[in-house]
DNA sequence: CCTACCGATCGGTAGG
DNA sequence: CCTACCGATCGGTAGG
């Protein structure tokens, strides 16, 4: 497991002639992406929604596999920026938790072209399919669990959650998030939010239970009336 | 006076000639949507793999698109054979939703050509493409949400839960389920089913409501060979 | 970054 | 169910 494993982010990107159109190609793809999906995201489509020839843009990158790697990564430098940094922003402990799972939340309404989780989209996209763009959606992955895992750890260390399997914490967040994605994008339930809300409160108050780090109610408490504990 | 005016004959759909074809193209498409999804299930590919020609599997099929709303349908008959009648057959309340919930796991690992579930990658990939593949994966969806909300009021009419609502309690139980397909098909997780039964059982403890521990998931544990951390 | 290509494959049609 | 096509588009290359 990634267990120490922090995002390499060893970006080199210094600012030479053709990184704005790199970026701007990056930017655009990722939005497409979003809508599409990462297999979607064709390189003549793409060149022509940015007013760039095939083979102009193509230069840019050595294949299309790369292309679909280098999107991941501008997504994830995104993704940092909008979810983990305001949660690394907010106090350590449970206050951190509930910044994460609000980024999030915000993220997957407005994020890129507000068109929705590229890495959602990307997940059950590769997950059949070996190769480098798998490799490298899946260390994504598992450091953004890791990284809910690790705010729960902390929480623990606070004294703000009780003894609980931080693992299982994180795959039960992400399992919120993955069941709000689906009923607000795919079946546009307007209540799709709300009882993400509700099912992350539950959560939070099974973690601050003893003992167990899972064991409460899912469907009693709504998102007005929790009040945390610091 | 001939009070049952009953049709001398039923025409009792008896399969005709290129009926196994058909079923033959279908099967073959669902496997290789849930591998590649959906829009990844290309006429000339299906076509080289049945061992037919391009235009001869598609005279079965007036276009692509109704191509993949007959793949949904028939992954969806298989889905409803596989998971939605084996819960059928256990008793309402509580035991049911257990079973509807054991049998999806049990759907998600060894359906389809064990490519995971055909509609978590369809959903993904077209919550973004209007259509009438969209619609009918959309009610699909809704159907199947909508079936494990009525297993959790058939439990509630049984005595088994307490007060609560069944949409939020699917919602939370096909975000289990989402999670697991998710840590289990993506990062290859060993530790994702138990987790997903973890995260279930909590669900159906805080449905029983305050007063009853978590205990009745020993009794009911099925004999995996997970290794029964909780 | 461009024009001008390549072979392969796409969904789909004609006609049998 | 087939052969024989169609125009469009795919990822990618040559050469500038």
């Amino acid at each position: 497991m990634a267990s120490t494993a922090r995002p390499a982010r060893v970006v080199p990107l210094r600012p030479r002639k053709g990184d704005l159109t790199r970026q701007s190609i990056l930017q655009k793809a990722s939005a497409l992406a979003s809508q599409v999906g990462l297999a979607g995201v064709t390189i003549g489509r793409l060149a022509e929604e940015l007013g760039l020839s095939k083979s102009g843009l193509f230069a840019h990158f050595r294949s299309k596999e790369a292309l679909q790697e280098q999107v991941l990564r501008f997504a994830s430098e995104r993704f940092i920026e909008a979810v983990a940094r305001p949660a690394i922003s907010a106090p350590r402990g449970e206050p951190r938790v509930r910044a994460l799972f609000e980024s999030w939340l915000h993220w997957a309404r407005t994020g890129t072209a507000r068109a929705g989780c590229v890495f959602v989209a990307a997940s059950t996209e590769f997950d059949d399919q070996p190769g480098p763009v798998r490799d490298t959606l899946v260390r994504l992955q598992k450091d953004w669990l890791e990284f809910i895992a690790q705010a729960y750890r902390l929480a623990q260390a606070e004294g703000h959650f009780g003894t609980g399997d931080a693992e299982q914490f994180a795959q039960d967040v992400h399992g919120t998030m993955l069941a709000y994605h689906h009923a607000a994008r795919l079946l546009g339930d307007p209540k799709a939010e709300q009882r993400a809300r509700a099912a992350f409160e539950a959560l939070l108050g099974a973690a601050r239970g003893p003992g167990h780090a899972v064991a409460a109610g899912a469907k009693t408490r709504r998102p007005g009336k929790e009040k945390a504990r610091d």
